[in-house]
DNA sequence: GTAGGGTTAG
């Protein structure tokens, strides 16, 4: 639509004409896809034309303008036009407070948060619970787990109800600290708060106890969810099967494969995806070719992560031809090659001491579009140091650093469209 | 036509 801004304007014209003239609803709806997009020089005008319908800027398109600030990360704008609004004639709503509350939770910006929360309640804004979602979301992402109990009880005290996704949310915060207690305590006891675990809070709760290898307890745990009615998805399996790849059990990790079939569920990418990889690493990569070949028959298309998988495979145990015949084979297909499947083919040339056809190769990469990254520099100053080209590995080296001092560089930037010369009509 | 949150592969 953005390339059809005129056209927009010459139907608001014709509605004009017709009679029909455009409304309230009619600017909503363009000023939330205006926002959506970005387009603030448009909702900027937009915004001046609708005095001459008649219209005036009520509380939902303020939300909806404030959302799309703060969506593209201008929180400073966003809550200035919120302290603007009672200006307007407007009370910010709960809704307002807590999209600029995402925002700057978001943005890691836990102080001037606290500060809008004490402004809901001086201006008398009644917290809810998105408001509460928020917070806790917010907690757990940073690993503020302590705190985040505390939070759960004045949410009940405020007379918000906690959900099975807010209990979730909490219990894989815990899990991510490593409070694997604290984690199967919390699943055990949101039923007693009337909120019934699901299939998604145990698989979390079994990844945790699959990292701190307790087994047994990861046994017990699938045995009691089945129980209770929650029958592991794909997801359980898969991550169930990562871990036996990653532990090197990769005969029980294809047991638990075609354990999926028996309970219902269908091994998918991702299942076939991590055993491929497991075989590779344990060397089984003529396995891992039998499997893929199963898949594929399956009617499964193979994607960039298998192929990689695949191609890391054959160049560790040196059969470099067969990587670049692999690679080869998928150009013409829709798998968009990515860094890793090119450091992949790199890595297995430079092995071969063909540095000359990986340089070759880097170049074909930059070229394709591709963005090499950090092992792509590494693979390649390490294949010509080691090949005496020392020269050659030290620009590669210099380039490395120059990009490095160029991201830095980027994202320093505080443009913020129109929306700052924005003059609200009142 | 307005706001929120949870799980899997290289």
């Amino acid at each position: 639509m953005a390339k059809r801004w005129e056209d927009v304007e010459e139907l608001m014209d014709e509605m004009v004409r017709v009679d029909c003239p455009p409304n309230i609803a009619t600017f909503n709806t363009l000023i939330a896809y205006l926002c959506r997009n970005g387009l603030y020089e448009q909702v900027h005008e937009t915004l001046s034309q609708m005095p001459e319908h008649g219209c005036t800027p009520d509380l939902r398109m303020y939300a909806t303008i404030i959302d799309g600030i703060c969506k593209d990360g201008h929180h400073e704008v966003a809550n200035d036009i919120l302290s603007r609004m009672p200006s307007y004639g407007l009370k910010p709503n709960v809704v307002c407070y807590n999209t600029v509350l995402k925002g700057l939770c978001s943005a890691e910006r836990w102080e001037e948060a606290e500060d809008l929360l004490a402004e809901m309640f001086q201006k008398d804004c009644p917290l809810d619970d998105v408001t509460f979602n928020i917070l806790v979301d917010f907690f757990c992402q940073n690993g503020l787990v302590d705190r985040v109990i505390e939070l759960l009880e004045q949410m009940l005290e405020y007379g918000c109800i906690p959900d099975v996704i807010t209990y979730t949310t909490v219990i894989n915060g815990f899990c991510k600290e490593g409070l694997i207690d604290e984690a199967v305590m919390l699943l055990k006891n949101m039923s007693t708060c009337g909120c019934k675990p699901n299939t998604i809070s145990y698989t979390i709760v079994l990844k945790g106890l699959c990292r701190a290898e307790r087994w047994v307890d990861a046994e017990e745990l699938i045995s009691h969810m089945i129980q209770q009615g929650c029958l592991p998805n794909p997801v359980t399996f898969n991550t169930l099967i990562n871990f036996l790849c990653k532990k090197g059990l990769v005969e029980q990790a294809i047991e638990l494969l075609k354990q999926m079939l028996v309970n219902g569920c269908s091994p998918d990418l991702i299942s076939y995806s991590t055993v491929i990889d497991g075989l590779g690493k344990a060397g089984k990569t003529e396995e891992a070719l039998e499997l893929l070949n199963v898949m594929i028959n399956k009617g499964i298309t193979p994607n960039t992560i298998i192929y990689s998988s695949m191609a890391s495979a054959l160049s560790r145990e040196g059969s470099t031809d067969k990587v670049i015949q692999m690679f080869d084979s998928i150009q013409d297909a829709t798998v968009r090659s990515d860094a890793v499947l090119y450091n992949a083919v790199i890595s297995s040339l430079c092995k071969r001491w063909e540095t000359d056809r990986a340089i070759d190769f880097f170049a074909y990469m930059v070229s394709s579009g591709c963005m090499p990254n950090e092992s792509t520099y590494t693979i390649l100053i390490r294949g010509l140091a080691s090949e005496g080209l020392v020269r050659e590995a030290q620009d590669l080296l210099s380039e490395l650093c120059s990009r490095r001092y160029r991201q830095m560089l980027v994202g320093g930037g505080d443009y913020c469209g129109g929306i700052t010369r924005m003059d609200l009509p009142t």
